[in-house]
RNA sequence: GUGGAUGUAGUUCAAUGGCAGAGCACCGGAUUGUGGUUCCGGGCGUUGCGGGUUCGAGUCCCGUCAUCCACCCCA
């Protein structure tokens, strides 16, 4: 073998991709139902655009973007995640003038340089959504109660909801200075990550599992103490939407998204068993962004979820996928006359919506019948010189053994009755 | 980026430093007109890759690549 994939990198191949499809036609339907159309964007874009909007020392921005330069010397990257490249799309075609609001979902691949493990990859494919156009915390609540349907519908079981707020651009940073002022005095204490973390995100200390971290942080403020009334008052109206939509959620204080851009709302859809990779879903509201990419001022929410944890948990709770597709009729011809009679009753039942299978390979009439068997067809078209002449294939009902010559009209009806 | 575990047939796994094997799967056959069971037959695998030690390496050593686990980060 000379040829191997890049690290990080999967094939998504059969009977695998029909498990794929089958969780993309779900989100596409619960995403219509509440009203969101697909947006699609490049896989690449300018590397400014993920370096303003997820901040320069996001670790995404920092270590994780797949950065290059094109001919003319340009800097691009592939797109890290979904949410800058939609907003770009909604402020390049003047969407914040024209539309009062905007719902979009998107699925597509995504890209991080980042170390594999179970459940993380270089190229991983997310699903999301974004609300574009209101500040009201019902569309928080809506976008939520969404994933949480398109969750419940899959059959994943075991999952939980966590949300906090993180406040708007006001009580975010009173909060994190009141962070670290009650860290400042242990901070010879923390550990090095948490060291770090002080000046770039102190939010993150709160979830170290450092066990002397741990400590250090009882009595910590908590964001939720800080929030002003706004943005206390929008937090507790998303929850009462919530819970009207009977969406369960726990409040996690210590919820930080990666990402710069979030005010208010953030929440993560959480699957314990899957190890340490364990969120399947995360989000919130960014209602800076827009004007940060150089749009009007417009408050948004939404969140992206990961269809390889996604599908990974649902195998792992043993949820049923749609069956593979089975063959209505298994073609056997025997002889030559017989094969190339049987290529028009079998483009017949073709062109009737009917999938027929046929191996011209198979040999003896009991390999042929064996190969019918397997592919678990319900009938078996069989073709001799008898049926040639007579002008009429034998129909053998394959789980009651029965049989019959029949017109290739009355070969149809049959198999279209059951 | 840090630490650890593991790489043998399509797959799950064997093989004291001494001839690389088994189950399952797959393919063919047991009168080319009747399927699931059964029986018979079918494997020359760069033992992930590259070096080294040795009379001899799947096995020991070094490097490298990949996967997995944890950290980190996040979907």
């Amino acid at each position: 073998m000379n040829y191997k994939i890049p690290r990080g990198t999967f094939d998504i191949i059969p009977p695998q991709s029909a498990k794929w499809n089958y969780v993309k036609d779900v989100f596409r339907r619960v995403a219509s139902s509440f009203g969101y159309e697909e947006i699609t964007t490049p896989i690449f874009e300018m590397a400014e655009l993920f370096e303003r909007s997820s901040g320069e020392s996001s670790d995404v921005v920092q270590k994780e973007m797949y950065r290059f330069t094109d001919q003319k010397g340009r800097t691009f990257a592939l797109r890290p995640e979904g949410t800058a490249p939609v907003v770009r799309a909604f402020v390049e075609n003047h969407l914040d003038k024209t539309a009062a609001h905007s719902k979009f979902y998107y699925m597509g691949p995504m890209f991080r340089y980042d170390r594999p493990q179970a459940g993380r990859y270089r190229q991983f494919y997310q699903y999301g959504i974004e609300f574009i156009g209101s500040n009201n915390p019902y569309y928080d609540a809506e976008v939520i109660a969404l994933e949480q349907m398109f969750l419940k519908e899959l059959g994943l079981k075991d999952f939980r909801l966590e949300i906090n707020s993180v406040g708007c651009g006001n009580c975010s940073k009173e909060y994190e200075k009141a962070l670290r002022e009650f860290f400042q005095p242990v901070f010879d204490k923390l550990c090095e990550d948490c060291q770090n973390r002080y000046e770039n995100n102190p939010r993150r200390i709160l979830d170290c599992k450092v066990p002397s971290c741990k400590e250090l942080r009882h009595g910590a403020p908590s964001q939720l103490d800080y929030l002003d009334d706004d943005c206390q008052d929008h937090f507790e109206k998303a929850r009462l939407y919530l819970e009207q939509m009977d969406v369960d959620y726990v409040v996690n204080p210590s919820i930080v998204r990666g990402l710069d851009y979030y005010t208010n709302t953030a929440f993560e859809f959480i699957v314990d068993s899957l190890g340490a990779q364990n969120t399947i879903a995360g989000g919130g509201r960014y209602n800076g962004l827009i004007e940060q990419i150089g749009g009007r001022a417009t408050p948004a929410v939404g969140f992206a979820g990961g269809f390889e944890r996604l599908i990974l948990a649902l195998e792992s709770q043993g949820i049923s996928f749609p069956e593979e597709l089975a063959p209505d009729v298994y073609v056997i011809a025997m002889g030559e006359s017989a094969e190339s009679y049987a290529m028009r009753p079998m483009q017949a039942i073709r062109k009737a919506g009917i999938y027929a299978e046929y191996n011209p390979d198979k040999s003896s009439f009991k390999s042929q019948m064996k190969a019918a068997d397997q592919s678990k067809a319900r009938y078996a078209m069989i073709i001799g010189e008898e049926e040639v002449t007579l002008d009429k294939p034998m129909l053998k009902n394959l789980s009651d053994g029965t049989q019959e010559n029949l017109s290739l009209n009355q070969i149809i009806d049959r198999i279209k009755d059951n």
